[in-house]
DNA sequence: GATCCGTGGCC
DNA sequence: TGGCCAAGGAT
């Protein structure tokens, strides 16, 4: 199936017509390490300025570990998927303390490393160590797919055994970390989802889907189901000092160690100022009152559902108890200009931008 | 195996 | 506009 001459139409295009990224010019795998772990599920030129960011700021592992998941989420916000985050912070600190601070290079220690996975330790081992590891991700998918015409669900961890079986035979061995990229490369740049550049593209006389007319055939992914929409109200609670209160969500929970707007989600037959007071009260014990209606409505799609978000003005009952957090997490008061200070997600963000153009 | 986990760009 | 898609991993 696979043959060199295979190989070298592929690397000898990659090496035309490759992108100048800046992790392409380095070899240190904690580099490499940080770009894999940015680009997962995430395009190159939203990644960019992070990585930018994070290497000025962590130039290595070490300046990684010892410091606050606040300052390293801080860094990431915006980026989304934040458990990476997360996992890479704990996999600092793993390195520091397991290997004293030296980067591992075998294939058993970087999976054992939190958030490195098959996918991740494959491209590092290539990339950094020049090390024959084959990598499947979301374009050798779509590559492979077209190329030897397999039409079964691409969602099915079947279909991607084989295609794995496949990227092995191709894989280029002198050359793994090229091979790899350039794999990655035709698929983000020319056998792209929709309207490939086939006329661009090394295998486009060997590839079963063009030759057939049908790369819109390949890969085939069943449907996806689709996302419920949820109704979210959360109060802006404003102390005699004008102050506003933020809570910090857990670690382990969707948006973990990102900071919020105390809220939550609307009941059946609920009035929106009523979902305020009620989740004010079993998050934080307090009894507020809210305006009638929200100063801010934001729509907004994660993952697996889409929100539309109704900020409330609020303030304290006389009488009520202080806020005190039932999930043991950090609440804190903190003045409109300095929610620049902490990492909120998208939705919220949006929320503060508003607060803080009107504290001016 | 199925589900959860963000955001931005595209058509 | 709504759905799809993007250099996946953890549970």
């Amino acid at each position: 199936m696979a043959s060199d001459a295979d190989r070298n139409l592929l690397l000898e295009w990659y090496r035309r017509v490759r992108r100048d990224l800046p992790w392409r010019r380095s070899r240190d795998p904690y580099r490499i390490w940080i770009s894999e772990i940015m680009l997962q599920q995430t395009r190159v030129d939203q990644a960019l300025p992070y990585y930018e960011r994070f290497t000025t700021r962590f130039p290595d592992v070490t300046s990684l570990a010892r410091t606050d998941l606040d300052e390293v989420l801080r860094l990431w916000e915006g980026l989304g998927y934040y458990s990476r985050a997360r996992n890479m912070h704990k996999a600092a600190k793993q390195i520091v303390e397991v290997h004293n601070g030296r980067f591992p290079g075998t294939h058993d220690e970087l999976l054992s490393l939190q958030g490195i996975g098959p996918y991740t330790a494959a491209a590092i081992m290539s990339i950094a160590f020049d090390e024959p590891w084959p990598v499947v991700d979301g374009n050798v998918i779509r590559v492979i797919s077209r190329l030897y015409g397999i039409g079964e669900d691409v969602r099915l961890s079947l279909t991607q055994k084989q295609i794995a079986r496949h990227a092995t035979a191709l894989l280029d061995r002198s050359s793994p970390g090229d091979f790899n990229q350039a794999m990655m490369e035709l698929g983000a740049t020319v056998c792209t989802p929709k309207a490939p550049s086939c006329p661009s593209c090394p295998f486009q006389l060997r590839c079963h889907a063009y030759r057939n007319g049908a790369t819109g055939k390949y890969p085939f992914k069943s449907p996806a189901k689709k996302r419920p929409h949820h109704q979210i109200a959360v109060g802006v609670v404003r102390d005699e000092r004008g102050r506003l209160l933020i809570a910090r969500r857990p670690d382990n929970a969707m948006l973990g160690g990102l900071w919020e707007f105390p809220g939550g989600k609307q009941e059946d037959d609920e009035a929106l100022p009523d979902t305020v007071r009620r989740e004010l009260r079993e998050e934080l014990g307090v009894e507020v009152g809210v305006d009638q209606m929200p100063f801010q409505t934001v729509r907004h799609a994660y993952s697996h559902f889409t929100i539309t978000l109704h900020a409330f003005h609020a303030t304290l009952e006389q009488g009520s108890a202080p806020p005190v957090p039932q999930n043991g997490e950090p609440i804190r008061w903190v003045a409109a200009d300095e929610l620049v200070g902490y990492a909120f997600p998208k939705a919220n963000r949006k929320i503060t931008e508003t607060l803080m153009r009107a504290g001016k």
